[in-house]
DNA sequence: TCCTCACGGGG
DNA sequence: GTGTACGTGAGGA
């Protein structure tokens, strides 16, 4: 960054951003955008992007607001002009107002919603990276043609590929690693830990002087791109700016962690949101300017994508990587959707406002229904196909054209489902439009993967990046419908869902006209059984003619040995639809709904539950069966046998709750509540949506204790029936099906009678209600 | 027997 | 700074 730049080169983007606020005064109000040429400098360049944003409403009002920023101190230009609004018919007139850059327009329009908060604005609240990724193609790691001017600001900057390569070129980052050597949750940090490359550092935080010292020289040397972190925005970076200002050493000089000169670290607050129908806990943050921050243990979408599957999502996302490590995918889906009515010109309305047009209750009720979900045929089943429909509710919105703008033109009922190569009579919707590439990238990433050797080292890159897109795809239904989201509509999921019920049906018919029987329907999902076939071949014709006669892609999830549909514990004659396990004909498991898959479980008893599916597993067909209940009943039983041992280690017998309100809001005194008290008593306050950790321990209930307190809890006091009980339950979800008699507290078989087979009801019932998930594929 | 609360889905 | 299902099962009163 010290080196001029040439006037026209090829470089990767890293990232573009306003100007901090003390600087905002820069001429011409530019953005910073930071490349990293070929010869592995680091350049920050200064870049000017008009911008403009617009505002509607009464004349008379917009006359006022017209005099209103002609006397602000540097008045933008103002103009007329009809705009495309999506949730209109008619072309919008709107004032336009014309800013120099981002800046000066987030500054205009923060004046002018204050003094005129009744006008709707479009194109108000864009961020500069998203203006930039409009204005000139690019995206975060793009490769991009660079010129620069004689004043060496940038003059031009184009992308010379597109977030839609399956192999971009790999770009050089540096990355620094930074850790306490202890979580700091649980104990005081006596040392740092610093990784870059090969090399491995340990400094003392004790004394502060030398730790600030040779980590200013290492931030020096290696010029990270990225600072990678354990507890960054919770304790480490918050910590050493403390020590900084206590040593008063050069202040920030001392401790370059921006890349951007003169600038400190921005901080964001810790909060609770909604998200996924669960409450989210984000703790603080610390955000860098010109070198990215990512804490692994603060950032969600780190944490489930890694490095490969972030960098995927901000080059297709268009969100700084610092920002895509950090938010939900909803964000994501709701940036590209923005980004593809900013570069159509289509208004961005700033709060969304509009609401769900009325409709009788009844005829909400008819229409909103959800995904389709069928009763299954309880028990023991074997010759049975698993069928999914890839990424179905995307692949519906672009198939059928479901968007806002198109929901309300929709046929009133899904009989016009259309075999591929249906003609569309109308250009695709914004929604439409955005899922198009998505989807593409995302099945030519898995047709890859499919012929990639397991050995292949490209196989978990592909991977990452396939998690980042399906995360992409299951959000947009979701957003779909959501009402504060400034593209969703109602009418649209609601499309959506029915032609994703009228698709399963379809389903269903070709596997019955081809003489499969159809155990179970689940929203994009079905489960079909013919006696006679054994191979995937046998059961391409059912494939080949749903695609056919839906024009949707599908998938078969694989054959199974054998599959077990469970009943309702509380009513055996009830199915349930989500509650099932099955195995492969390669001997891998599926296992949906039992305890194993429930965050909240113990491990010990997961892992005992699947270890004894495990040998259930291994018996080559279904008659077989009874002769590995045996082994599997010796796993239980060595299990239970450890437990009154005292054999289990603690943290194995732990639960998990996520707290969903503050303490106080809890009416009764749940077992997690209980543990969150006891932590709240010794100085641990847990906000909504942080996990709470307890065991079950012997007195009256809610007995428990909480796992994270500072004293290390007596193992005399754990309530070992209790967790026998919890055991002997799981093991009973997946034994019984195989009408294994009933156990004893030991885990051997009672000595009683028979009991009478399950009931099989001859009824299935159809089952309304939203799916409780969402189909990705 | 009622009420309250957390979980699922994906990889 | 962004998804306020809905059915099931567990725990407590």
């Amino acid at each position: 960054m010290t080196e001029a730049a040439p006037p026209a080169y090829q470089a990767w983007l890293l990232d573009v951003y306003a100007p901090p606020q003390a600087q905002e005064a820069l001429p011409g109000d530019p953005l910073c955008v930071w490349l990293l040429d070929d010869d592995g400098q680091r350049r920050m360049l200064l870049a000017c992007l008009p911008v403009t944003f617009y505002a509607a409403g009464p004349a008379a009002r917009l006359r006022q607001a017209w005099q209103f920023l002609q006397n602000e101190p540097n008045p933008p230009r103002l103009g007329r002009a009809e705009r495309r609004d999506l949730f209109s018919s008619q072309p919008l007139t709107v004032m336009t107002i014309d800013c120099p850059g981002c800046s000066s327009q987030a500054r205009l329009f923060w004046r002018l919603q204050q003094f005129f908060p009744d006008l709707e604005f479009y194109d108000a609240d864009i961020s500069p990276a998203l203006r930039a990724a409009a204005a000139w193609g690019v995206f975060p790691l793009a490769r991009c043609a660079v010129e620069v001017g004689a004043d060496d600001r940038l003059r031009r900057l184009a992308a010379l590929d597109t977030p839609w390569e399956l192999d971009p070129p790999p770009v050089p980052l540096r990355i620094l690693e930074l850790e306490p050597d202890v979580d700091p949750l649980h104990a005081e940090p006596q040392a740092i830990k610093v990784r870059f490359e090969r090399f491995s550092y340990r400094f003392p935080l004790n004394p502060a002087r030398p730790l600030l010292a040779n980590l200013a020289a290492l931030l020096r040397r290696h010029d990270p791109d990225l600072l990678l972190t354990d507890w960054g925005d919770t304790w480490l970076l918050p910590r050493l700016l403390e020590l900084v200002e206590q040593c008063d050493t050069d202040g920030l000089a001392g401790l370059p962690l921006n890349r951007h000169p003169r600038a400190g670290p921005s901080y964001r607050k810790e909060h609770s949101y909604f998200s996924y129908g669960q409450i989210v806990y984000k703790g603080q943050q610390v955000q860098l300017l010109g070198r990215w921050h990512v804490d692994k243990r603060n950032a969600l979408l780190y944490r489930d994508l890694g490095l490969e599957g972030v960098l995927e999502f901000a080059r297709v996302t268009s969100l700084p990587v610092q920002d895509a490590a950090r938010l939900s995918p909803g964000t994501g889906i709701s940036t590209m959707q923005i980004l593809t009515a900013l570069r159509q010109g289509i208004l961005i309305p700033w709060r969304k406002q509009q609401s769900e047009a009325f409709r009788p209750a009844s005829e909400m009720f008819a229409r909103d229904q959800g995904g389709l979900v069928y009763q299954p045929t309880p028990g023991v089943h074997t010759h049975v196909a698993g069928i999914d429909f890839v990424s179905m509710y995307p692949s519906l919105m672009v198939r059928f054209n479901i968007s806002p703008e198109t929901a309300g033109r929709l046929p009133p009922d899904p009989d016009h489902l259309q075999p591929i190569g249906a003609q569309q009579d109308e250009p695709p919707g914004l929604v439409p439009q955005t899922l198009a590439p998505l989807l593409e990238k995302r099945i030519a990433l898995k047709t890859r993967l499919g012929q990639l050797p397991r050995w292949d080292p490209r196989r978990a890159a592909d991977q990452a990046r396939s998690a980042a897109h399906k995360w992409l795809l299951v959000t947009c239904f979701g957003y779909l419908g959501y009402k504060n989201a400034r593209f969703g509509r109602i009418e649209a999921h609601e499309a959506v869902t029915a032609y994703g019920r009228e698709a399963l049906l379809r389903a269903k018919e070709v596997a019955e006209d081809l003489g499969c029987s159809v155990l179970h329907l689940y929203v994009d999902g079905l489960w079909v059984q013919h006696p006679g076939w054994r191979e995937p071949a046998d059961f391409q014709p059912v494939l080949d003619e749903t695609v056919r006669r839906t024009g949707l892609s599908i998938s078969l999830d694989g054959i199974y040995r054998w599959v077990v549909f469970l009943t309702s514990t509380l009513d055996r004659r009830i199915p349930v639809a989500n509650r099932y396990f099955g195995v492969f004909q390669d001997g891998s498991l599926k296992v949906r709904g039992i305890e194993a898959r429930r965050r909240d479980t113990p491990d010990w008893i997961s892992e005992t539950q699947m270890a004894m599916l495990e040998i259930l597993a291994q018996a080559p067909t279904a008659e077989d069966i009874p002769a590995y209940l045996p082994r599997a009943l010796q796993i239980l039983r060595s299990a239970l046998q450890a437990l009154a041992n005292g054999g289990v280690p603690l943290e194995k017998l732990v639960l998990k709750h996520r707290l969903s309100r503050a303490l106080e809001a809890y009416r009764g005194l749940s077992p997690a509540a209980a543990a969150a008290r006891q932590l709240l008593a010794a100085g641990k306050e847990l906000k909504p949506g942080q996990a709470v950790r307890f065991l079950y321990v012997l007195g009256r209930p809610p007995a428990v204790l909480a796992w994270d307190l500072p004293a290390a809890p007596d193992p005399r006091r754990i309530d070992i029936p209790r967790y026998r009980e919890l055991m002997l339950r799981a093991a009973h979800t997946i034994l019984e099906p195989f009408d294994a008699p009933p156990l004893g507290s030991d885990g051997l078989p009672l000595p009683t009678q028979r009991r009478l087979p399950l009931p099989h009801p001859q009824s299935r019932v159809m089952a309304g209600g939203r799916p409780p998930a969402l189909p990705g594929d």
